[in-house]
DNA sequence: CAGTATCCGGAAAGATACTG
DNA sequence: CAGTATCTTTCCGGATACTG
């Protein structure tokens, strides 16, 4: 019985994580940035449902808190690129298992393998 | 050059992961009860600020997505303890993952160690 | 002890329109 | 293309009081 409860250092980092990553998008968007740079419209096109707004609220974010790089390229047509930096490839492996866990969940624990025709009952 | 943004399978099992862990509380609860099964009481100690209604809540969801088992022992002083289900554990190594993560980005990105004295500048 | 039952404010998120 | 500027809605999370 080693481990009783109240043994949490100061009260857990997960809280402070969640705080910096939680949403429904910043974790979605780090994971779009592992493989690489990538500009604002492909990002948007990457995660159906998100708003140009949204999109750029957590960019800005995600970018105080040191976790992504922005780049303007002042061109004709204005171009913007988002990198992550090395403290946010350190969640690299992260958001690998959380989509991982997501995906197994999704079609193991419950039966929705993907959006569309259900199996007969 | 294999991952083009666009390749996400449906779109990202990320987003869907975070729709069910995401919130301030749902990670830190399951971190707690990775060291096995524990009591409300025992909970609420574990997770200060959080208020009875929003423990009692986030159990109940975890528990509705069956991550975790309540046991109600019908005694004197009612008890009621919480424990993992298998599906539960699945989530062991990223609830520590990100455990650490957040202890490393506090004390080492900023500089926060420990809320107290500060040292000097 | 382990909850319910209400009430509530503010942040998160979305819709829409406009711009350098 | 990559944003801003507003407006509106949703609902998460908290405070407080009561109960089996």
């Amino acid at each position: 019985m080693r481990s009783s409860v109240e043994e949490a250092p100061d009260h857990c980092a997960i809280e402070f994580a969640m705080e910096m990553l939680g949403g429904r998008w910043k974790l979605a968007i780090l994971k779009q940035l592992v493989s690489g740079t990538h500009r604002f419209g492909e990002l948007r096109r990457a995660l159906p449902g998100i708003t140009q707004r949204m999109l750029t609220r957590q960019l800005r974010e995600l970018e105080a808190d040191g976790l992504v790089t922005r780049t303007v390229y002042r061109e004709v047509p204005p171009r913007v690129d988002y990198t992550l930096t090395e403290v946010g490839h350190s969640l690299d492996s992260i958001t690998e298992l959380l989509d991982t866990w997501g995906r197994w969940y999704r079609e193991t624990v419950r039966g929705e393998a993907l959006p569309g025709p259900r199996p007969p009952a």
